[in-house]
DNA sequence: ATGTCCATGTAATCCGTTACATGATTAT
DNA sequence: ATAATCATGTAACGGATTACATGGACAT
């Protein structure tokens, strides 16, 4: 369980909705940790069993009703409980680069093509970044709490800028087999 | 399913016993996409199914029989056929950025100390490479099948740098929160 | 008309991890 | 003696993905 984790923190900023923590798991905390809605729902269920997260109905008309969660004494406890256990190394996991390691057997014109749909990826993704990190961060007189967030933000961006120099060289260096 | 492919690209090279492929996915291949002895064993007896391997056992004495399982003819058309489909975003999760995003929850001094265990990591994993790349790539005539596997490494070194080069600077903009 | 947004969930399946289980050989 | 290596797996559990399901509001 570290998506439990990953909620409460989400909720230790302001009680939120299932709705809106699966909208927050594909932004923001979502860039270190992505978690679907379904996801997000069944772990809600989870928190709310062992107490570490109320959660109470609020009524709205014309559209459908919204359960609000909000994090627990408990819930705070067991957060930083979960600081202090040791970090897994992060899975790797990437199509990209077996397909790379696998060339011989490849379609190598379609792979030229997706290594390119990955680079717009990271671009557009870099992008993001740069616009939250000039938009909520860039001149500012920052709390703890923000400047947690830009650190790692920026090795959110570091890593955007890293990955689209390593997807050029590698289309170049596929190149030049060919020739 | 992308551990069989994984799995069906290893064995393109030559056939295996489950035990070489539990290795060779905690190595090599293991580094663009990771999977344990169970994961294999249990992937194996799929593509057996599937009619994508084949499988005898091999007699020896002393010691446990090996299987060695063969890659079939339908075994490298799905190959070529999953090379052609789009590859899924490598899934991110990752604790330690999790843990930076909400600084104020948690634990800084553990927070820094397992900041340096990553570093660590990071640091052997480069140094693994950079053995791999100069045993066997450095100054040869390479085969196609290497150069992919070659590029393939050229972005693992890359990463690895990059990973070292931003964690120190997270222990940087750690400290300077302190000041 | 068509699609997107809001807002909630269930069900089935698949993938990943941890633990359990066996047993001989070889190195320290 | 102790541990690591070789070599195979099963069982239980938990996490992730895909599909299914509902239904009003609002924009094009």
């Amino acid at each position: 369980m570290a998506l439990g984790e990953a909620i409460l923190v989400c909720l230790t900023d302001r009680p939120m909705s299932g709705y809106d923590l699966a909208k927050t798991f594909d932004a923001s905390i979502g860039f270190f940790w992505r978690a679907s809605h379904q996801q997000v729902y069944r772990e809600l269920a989870r928190l709310r069993e062992r107490g570490l997260v109320e959660s109470r109905e609020i009524e709205q008309s014309g559209r459908p009703n919204r359960i609000v969660h909000t994090i627990t004494k408990a819930g705070k406890q067991a957060v930083k409980a979960w600081s202090r256990k040791p970090v897994r190394r992060p899975s790797v996991k990437d199509e990209l680069l077996v397909k790379l390691y696998a060339l011989e057997d490849v379609d190598v014109e379609v792979l030229r093509e997706q290594l390119e749909v990955r680079l717009d990826q990271h671009r557009e993704r870099l992008a993001t970044y740069l616009r939250i990190k000039d938009k909520f961060y860039e001149g500012r007189n920052l709390t703890v709490n923000q400047k947690g967030k830009l650190i790692a933000l920026t090795m959110g961006i570091r890593n955007e800028k890293e990955f689209i120099a390593a997807f050029e060289q590698a289309i170049v260096m596929l190149e030049d087999i060919d020739a």
